[in-house]
RNA sequence: GGAGAGGUACCCGAGAGGUCAAAGGGAGCAGACUGUAAAUCUGCCGGCUCAGCCUUCGGAGGUUCGAAUCCUCCCCUCUCCA
């Protein structure tokens, strides 16, 4: 266990995770102890996506060793909403509806963290949040904040070229409160965050050591873009979810199996816990052997986010949809039922890829048909108004397929 | 409160009465090439009952044979002044 304690700050450094520290030596120092730190997460949706996923790690790395994570669910602070980075206002969330969300992020959390025993926390700083009174708050605590140093954060810079709204500008001592406030409660003494986050969590460093003269601590992790400078994690169907309701686990794998070659070794890093010589051996690997690192980081962060059972049948799918013989098709495969009064008098088949969600209109389908990227069970749809029907079954389904990746499987009902 | 600038498709951004479903770029999609990668080339990229029709240029009205383009009112954003 000690050797543990004292090797997180060394793991986090080796597999990419330090964008900043406040003090190297002073979070080295921390360390050795077990500590509490903690993440804030935003409960804008009901499910995290690929965006927080380096941050869930940071937070299982700690548990790892020995430490205890908090993972704070903004419900308050998202009721103002986090300019940081942005480039508008951000719609002003209803109390329930982030209530709902934080609920959904908080089952997700426990794939990745233990929540046994206080082993980890879970905290929602609305409930602290919503108690302040404002004109106490700005006497205890707006007085430890120049106005003069907000402006000059990074943090809003790019909000000055549109404008930034009062609300916002209020999130920022809000989340230093949230530190303060869990250092008092939790005795929380590490911050940890993306890079956007760093001006905020500084105020809370701050406020804390103006108010309590103690000093703690945060790291950043560096902003994750792919190679070709996309934010992680979007794609055209939109976000990639954890939630395999909105993002199965088959699109999840093939999400990982389609990043670029060069992302390869640092995603092993940071989205597995697989040691870094393999991780290392794995980046090394030239030309087409690539694929198999790629086909290890799918696999190792499917299992983690939805188990070992998903993450194979994601693994066997992929190899029958994309390997040489396509033969037998995996379960993995999307599946869509469809009643059989509606297949039985026929649909031309733009209709169908419309129905079944693979294209988002009609348009998107014929044009997607008569390009040549539409296929039935593994043949060319040559004419976009085809018509399909019960005949084009094969052991009772049919197989839909768009472009070279997406696929579908209707389930005759 | 005053003065000015501006709001165009996913994003940036041209258009200034008909030839505008709206240039150009980015993103995205498909095809070819490949390794389910990158780069490249070609095509597509509002909707539909698709060689035609319908609905779009902040919102609501108006002028006109005809409006993204002109007029009126409203909403929103930015800049400068107070």
């Amino acid at each position: 266990m000690r050797n543990n304690l004292e090797s997180v700050f060394d793991i986090f450094k080796e597999r990419g995770f330090v964008e900043q520290v406040t003090d190297e030596t002073g979070v080295r120092d921390l360390l050795e102890e077990p500590t509490t730190c903690y993440i804030g997460f935003d409960p804008t949706a009901s499910s995290f996506h690929l965006g927080s996923l380096v941050p869930i790690m940071s937070l299982a790395h700690m548990q790892r060793a020995g430490h205890r994570p908090i993972a704070l669910v903004g419900g308050g602070t998202t009721l103002v909403g986090d300019p940081s980075g942005k480039t508008e206002l951000r719609p002003i969330m209803k109390r329930e509806e982030i209530d709902k969300n934080a609920q959904g992020l908080r089952e997700q959390l426990s794939r990745f963290l233990d929540f046994e025993n206080g082993k980890a926390i879970m905290a929602n700083n609305a409930d602290w949040l919503t108690k302040l009174n404002y004109i106490e708050f700005l006497r205890d605590f707006g007085r430890f904040f120049s106005v003069n140093r907000m402006l000059s954060a990074e943090s809003y810079k790019e909000r000055f070229k549109t404008g930034l709204n009062f609300i916002e500008f209020n999130y920022m001592l809000l989340q230093a409160y949230d530190f303060w406030h869990l250092f008092k409660h939790y005795d929380c003494r590490l911050q940890m965050g993306g890079n956007d986050q760093w001006g905020n969590i500084l105020a809370g460093v701050d406020l804390t050591r103006r108010l309590e003269g103690e000093a703690i601590h945060c790291i950043t992790f560096p902003l994750f873009t792919t190679s070709s400078g996309i934010k992680m994690g979007k794609t055209h169907k939109g976000s990639v979810w954890l939630d395999s309701e909105k993002t199965s686990p088959f699109d999840y794998y093939q999400y990982w199996i389609n990043q670029d070659d060069k992302d390869i070794e640092r995603f092993l890093a940071i989205f597995t816990f697989l040691p870094m010589n393999e991780v290392k051996k794995l980046g090394a690997l030239q030309g087409a052997d690539i694929r198999h690192a790629k086909e290890v980081l799918a696999y190792e962060a499917t299992k983690l986010c939805h188990g070992k059972a998903e993450a194979e049948k994601a693994k066997l799918a992929a190899h029958q949809l994309f390997g040489t013989d396509a033969e037998e098709l995996s379960e993995s495969v999307p599946k869509h039922p469809l009643g059989a009064d509606e297949l039985e008098p026929g649909v031309p088949a733009y209709i169908l890829f419309e129905k079944m969600g693979l294209c988002k209109s009609r348009g998107e389908a014929r044009r997607l048909i008569k390009q040549g990227g539409g296929y039935i069970n593994d043949h060319r749809i040559e004419t976009f108004d085809q018509i399909i029907d019960t005949k084009d079954m094969m052991n009772d389904s049919i197989l839909l397929r768009g472009g070279k990746k997406r696929y579908l499987r209707i389930i005759l009902q």
